[in-house]
DNA sequence: TGCAGTGTTGCTTC
DNA sequence: CGAAGCAACACTGC
């Protein structure tokens, strides 16, 4: 599930691997995942030839910054739910115990195919991820209109604080809410709100000015830590070489109904559905 | 066997 | 106007 630490550890082993690499062409067989432009010739030819100058990560987007043409050229792509980057060499692709072969990656929807016969495969089961341009010199589509990053140096904790005043919902879902911190998803949600030891049933104007902190201090110390993991695998989120983050082994809340909280406080963890959501916290450390 | 549930987002509806 | 519901899709597990 590419929430921030995902997509984060994915555009790092992109840059590592493509940086520098010229785009061939590209390949898909669903097409409608290109939101602008809506035509896919009109996608495709910009893309041609261009040289991938790096990839890098902006809330939950991979942002592709291409190079060679009259003007500068993102290639923005958001994996949604079961989206995943695999950078595929054919000539290495012996060993069938390589990761890539899971039946999880049998689901390649795009691929840019790069002239040193490499491809940079976009694995989708869901098919909901999208894919779009941005080009500098035309007016800026609304496709990413997303609130500040928490790795941002803006990020303060008097900037956190601030975005939250006169927020009347939950604190689970603001801190889920794209629009105001972007990268945050459902599992470190509930994760953050667990070191926090804040209840996510609670309202965002509620909290004191230490539980903001804590909540601040949590949101840093959790995504760092998740990075480090490279990220969470439950299900379908694997690395560019197709294997899984290690994130999941250390999740205190998310996906452990019914389970001890290890606290050591005797509380069983709960699952609430909070907004069409699963949450999931300990009723006896969060409050 | 069939249907509810699954990480995300954005559009529709009330 | 904000909140809630649901659709987009494929697969898993009860």
């Amino acid at each position: 599930m590419p929430e921030l630490p995902e997509v984060q550890t994915i555009a790092n082993d992109l840059n590592g691997k493509i940086a520098g690499a010229i785009i061939a062409g590209i390949w898909s067989d669903w097409k409608k995942m290109a939101v602008w432009p809506e035509s896919w010739k009109e996608f495709e030819a910009p893309l041609i030839g261009k040289r991938i100058e790096n990839v890098s990560r902006k809330g939950k987007f991979l942002m592709f910054k291409l190079a060679g043409g009259k003007e500068e050229l993102i290639l923005a792509v958001h994996l949604r739910m079961t989206g995943h980057f695999l950078v595929i060499d054919e000539k290495k692709r012996k060993n069938k115990n390589d990761p890539i072969y899971e039946k999880v990656n049998g689901h390649i929807h795009f691929k840019l195919i790069l002239e040193d016969g490499r491809e940079a495969a976009l694995s989708d089961l869901r098919k909901f991820a999208k894919i779009f341009l941005i080009f500098s010199s035309r007016e800026a589509r609304k496709c990413i209109n997303i609130g500040i990053d928490p790795f941002d140096s803006e990020f303060t904790f008097n900037k956190f604080k601030e975005l939250l005043e006169n927020k009347k919902g939950n604190i689970k879902q603001i801190l889920m809410d794209q629009a105001l911190i972007s990268g945050i998803g459902n599992i470190y949600s509930s994760e953050i709100l667990w070191e926090a030891k804040i209840n996510p049933l609670r309202k965002a104007d509620s909290l004191s000015e230490s539980e903001l902190k804590a909540i601040y201090r949590a949101i840093m110390k959790i995504l760092k830590l998740a990075i480090e993991k490279r990220g969470s695998s439950e299900s379908d989120y694997r690395d560019t070489d197709g294997k899984k983050g290690a994130y999941q082994n250390i999740q205190r809340v998310y996906q452990r109904e019914g389970e001890l909280c290890c606290r050591g406080d005797g509380g069983a963890i709960k699952r609430v559905k909070i907004g069409q959501r699963s949450g999931f916290y300990c009723p006896a450390c969060q409050r």
